[in-house]
RNA sequence: GGAGAGGUGACCGAGUGGCCGAAGGUGAACGCUUGGAAAGCGUUUGUACCCUAACCGGGUACCGGGGGUUCGAAUCCCCCCCUCUCCGCCA
């Protein structure tokens, strides 16, 4: 949520953002609506002073006359305060459903535009891979060597999940390790979190749990939903917390699971393991004082470049355009890896996404810091949030298999994964029993 | 899940209807004292929001959370959450 007082100042900065993102929000609503609000308090707030010298008045002995008078003017009080405080909060539940549509502000270099194509490529890392045959994309590979099975996970679960069989398995928990190994080098505290966090958490990072367009399974009457990502739950870790200056940033790195509905998302570039309901993440997430987070920001992008250089993955980064952002970030670039299965003769897809989301959610999650300034006084604030992904597993798998298969139908494991997963290649098709189903 | 005990400021801890934003202590900051330090003495020491040019001043709220009773609630009532002890269950 954007800080309203600044909105209220600044409705022409807000009003051309909103329009510059493509999206829609009344930034004439929320002021009118703030306005309202800042009169409601004042009439709640003098009513109750009222009350209070009034309750002072009777403190002593009174003659009962006095006495009675007071009393019946308390009674007059308490129900004029009761009203003034319906009143605010019927407008504040108003200001804040119609201040969370406003979107962040959007940093001065992001790309302007509202699709895909207005994304900027930065650059391109490593090269496309050639290959002296006809590459298959990775559920053909995944198939013939038995690494994962979506026709068996589909009776016992639904469509777009998957068991992982093999290698795989190996592949995954391989990942795991070298992406967490990668972050503790970088000074992250390696964590595994809650794969549930209530309601507010979602709200306070941005996810909007119960709307019709929700990508978020709810559980039944718990107030509480499965996460999307661990940048839920390793946001909420410093709820309503006040830290001290000297100790941000906090760097995290959370393995989850991640929990996603997708619905209505069908079609070849979901095929396979691309878009799923259930997948395994490592998180950067990092709390830091608002001038850290630029640098923050660019740091996590070199994390996430090093990641898959090292995984020899070719890779574009993208800063992504202001009408593509989502409503938390203030800025975010995303890499893409090649996948030569993918579309006709290979296309680019999303790997990992950053995202430098400024104060907007820890206004919502009231995560603080604390610290002395320049001056010798207090400052205090809301901590700049940011996050990206270390690995996205079923992603990297993808690109793996697609970019490591061989002629002989056998696929290479990535030279610096090779000490995580034990082996340096899945052999080509054996004639391991696979249970066949249909 | 069942039974009991308890949740007060940075911390400990008083407070059972108005004199409580909250005693006392600890810790911290500043000053005095000292050759220096300790001790001692004095002063200070929460957050959010509203009004305001103002982190001057004024006001409102906050004693786990939410409701209620009352002219008036940290104090009384109800619901919920959490912690501790015991029992049960379980990986």
């Amino acid at each position: 949520m954007l800080d309203l007082k600044f909105v209220r100042e600044n409705p022409d900065v807000i009003r051309e953002n909103i329009r510059n993102r493509h999206v829609s929000g009344d930034v004439d609503a929320v002021i009118s609506l703030y306005d309202q609000r800042s009169a409601a308090i004042q009439a709640v707030e003098s009513l109750r002073n009222e009350r209070n010298r009034n309750a002072q008045a009777m403190k002593g002995s009174l003659p009962q006359e006095e006495r009675t008078r007071l009393i019946e003017e308390g009674k007059s009080l308490k129900e004029q305060i009761a009203a003034a405080e319906a009143t605010l909060t019927s407008v504040e539940q108003e200001l804040q459903r119609r201040a969370e549509e406003l979107p962040n502000l959007t940093h001065p270099d992001t790309p302007s535009g509202a699709q895909e194509s207005d994304n900027r490529e930065l650059e391109q890392v490593g090269s496309v891979p050639v290959f002296s045959f006809t590459p298959r994309d990775h559920v053909a590979i995944a198939e013939e060597l038995d690494l994962v099975d979506f026709e068996n996970a589909g009776r016992v679960s639904g469509t777009k999940f998957y068991y992982l069989r093999n290698e795989a398995v190996y592949l995954e928990l391989a990942l795991i390790r070298f992406a967490m190994d990668i972050l503790q080098n970088h000074g992250f505290t390696p964590m595994i979190t809650p794969d549930i966090a209530r309601t507010e958490v979602l709200q306070g990072i941005g996810f909007n749990p119960r709307g019709p367009e929700s990508n978020i399974y709810n559980i039944e009457d718990e107030g509480t939903s499965l996460v999307g990502t661990a940048e839920i739950t390793l946001g909420g870790y410093y709820q309503n917390q006040t830290i001290p200056a000297e100790e941000l940033p906090i760097r995290m790195g959370g393995l989850s699971h991640c929990f996603r509905r997708e619905a209505g998302s069908a079609g070849q570039f979901s095929r396979g393991l691309y878009r799923v309901h259930q997948f395994t993440k490592v998180e950067m997430f990092v709390v830091c004082l608002p001038e850290q987070s630029e640098q923050i920001h660019r740091e996590l992008l070199e994390i996430e470049k090093e990641i898959f250089s090292s995984l020899e993955i070719p890779f574009r980064v993208l800063d992504i355009c202001s009408g593509d952002l989502g409503g938390p970030a203030f800025r975010k670039y995303d890499l893409e890896a090649w996948m030569p299965g993918r579309g006709t003769a290979g296309e680019w897809g999303e790997i990992t996404s950053t995202s430098n989301c400024t104060d907007f959610q820890s206004r919502r999650l009231n995560i603080r810091y604390s610290g002395t300034g320049a001056d010798g006084k207090k400052e205090r604030g809301y901590a700049h949030l940011l996050n990206g992904t270390a690995v996205a597993v079923s992603r990297a798998i993808i690109a793996i298999l697609e970019n490591f298969q061989q002629a002989d139908g056998s696929v290479l494991i990535p030279p610096a994964l090779q000490g995580y997963t034990g082996f340096e290649r899945i052999p080509a098709k054996r004639d391991a029993g696979k249970a066949k189903t249909g």
